[in-house]
DNA sequence: ATCGCTACTGCGACGCGTTGCGATAGAGTG
DNA sequence: CACTCTATCGCAACGCGTCGCAGTAGCGAT
C-alpha cells in the first residue's frame, strides 16, 4: 500500500483502535530514531494512552490506562518509557503533595503547580507569576530552577475561608 | 531521688544513653498532654534521634537511627509519629527531587529547599527570598503557599558552570 | 493499687516507583 | 534475507511510605 507511514498500523501488538495521526506523535518515532532509541509497540501504546489524556495524570492511572489497551503491560517499562519521554519533552511531571508522580501531557506553556492540602484541587500558575523569584535565584544564587517540578503545596481561598486562620 | 523529672529516666526501653536535659524536647511530652495525646518510649527514642540530628534527615534514616537505639522500632510507628510532631511543629517535612520525604528539626526560620539535580547537594531559601511571590499568589488567587514545604529542583550555579547551557 | 477508656504499637499487606538481570527484538548492514 | 549490535522488555525483588486491625499500655479517675 502507498501509505505514506502513519505510525502504528503495522501494530501485532494490541495498540489501540484509532491510529494518532497527530504530527505531535509520529513526530516522536523520528526523534527516538535520531537519538539512536527505538520504536516499540509498548512504546506506541503508552503515546496512545498519552495522547488521550489531558491534564495531570498520576503515573499509577498511566499504567492503568495502558492496561486496558494492552493487559500485558507492565509497570517498569511504562516508567522507563516515560523518563525517555521526558527527556525528549513530551512529558513533564512533578510530585503530588504526597510525593506521588503526576504527569503533564505536552504543556502548551511552562507552568508549576498549586495543590491545596484541604481540598485536593490543584492549579496551574504561570511562568510569568514565578519568574520574579526564579530570576532573584539566578542572579542571587546562580540556582537554575526547573518550573514545571515546581510544586507548591498550602490551602487554596475556598478553603481559607471556610476555617479561617 | 529528687531529680526533677528528666523525661525518659525511667525507661524500661533502650531509649538513649544520655537524657536529653533540653528544655525543647521535654515541653514535647508537656505539650501532648496537653492534646490528649501520650507520651510512650517509642516516641521519646524518636525524639532522641531527633535531637542528636541535624539539618535535612530522610524518612528511611530516621528508622534506621532509632533501631540503632531500639532494634524493634518499626516503620510505621516512627512515620506515624513523625505526622504527630508535624502537627506540634516540632519537625517540618518536604519532597526531595525523587519524591522523598526530608525532614528538617525544629528550624529556626521557615525557609523552602533548592535541590541540585545534577551534584544532588541542596540549599535552603529565607522565607524573604520568595515572599514576594507567595504574596502574588495570596493577593491573585487567595492562595497560602506552605514555605517549609517548598521543593525547588535545578541546578546550581557550579553544574550550570561544568554543562553550559 | 486498680480500673477503664482509648491512644498507640506492631504486624501484615498493600501501593507506588526503581533496579538488576537474562532474554527479546528493533533497525542498520552486507 | 541473514547477521550483529544493543536498546528495550518482562520479571522478580527491593525500598519507601501508608493503612487496617487486634492487642497493649498510657494516664486520669476511683
Amino acid at each position: 500500500m502507498a501509505r505514506p507511514y502513519t505510525p502504528g498500523v503495522d501494530r501485532a501488538h494490541p495498540a489501540a483502535g484509532s491510529a494518532p495521526a497527530d504530527p505531535v506523535w509520529s513526530s516522536v518515532r523520528d526523534r527516538l530514531h535520531a537519538s539512536g532509541l527505538r520504536w516499540t509497540p509498548q512504546r506506541r501504546t503508552i503515546l496512545d494512552v498519552l495522547a488521550a489524556s489531558d491534564g495531570h495524570v498520576t503515573g499509577a492511572e498511566l499504567v492503568e490506562r495502558c492496561r486496558a489497551i494492552d493487559p500485558a503491560t507492565t509497570p517498569s517499562t511504562v516508567y522507563r518509557t516515560l523518563d525517555v519521554l521526558e527527556d525528549l519533552g513530551v512529558v513533564r511531571h512533578h510530585h503530588g503533595p504526597d510525593g506521588r508522580e503526576e504527569f503533564h501531557v505536552l504543556p502548551e506553556a511552562e507552568h508549576g503547580h498549586l495543590h491545596c492540602r484541604v481540598c485536593g484541587r490543584s492549579w496551574e500558575v504561570g511562568a510569568a507569576e514565578v519568574e520574579p523569584m526564579l530570576d532573584a535565584l539566578r542572579r542571587h544564587r546562580g540556582f537554575e530552577a526547573d518550573i514545571s517540578h515546581m510544586a507548591l503545596v498550602g490551602r487554596c481561598a475556598d478553603c481559607r475561608e471556610i476555617r479561617r486562620g
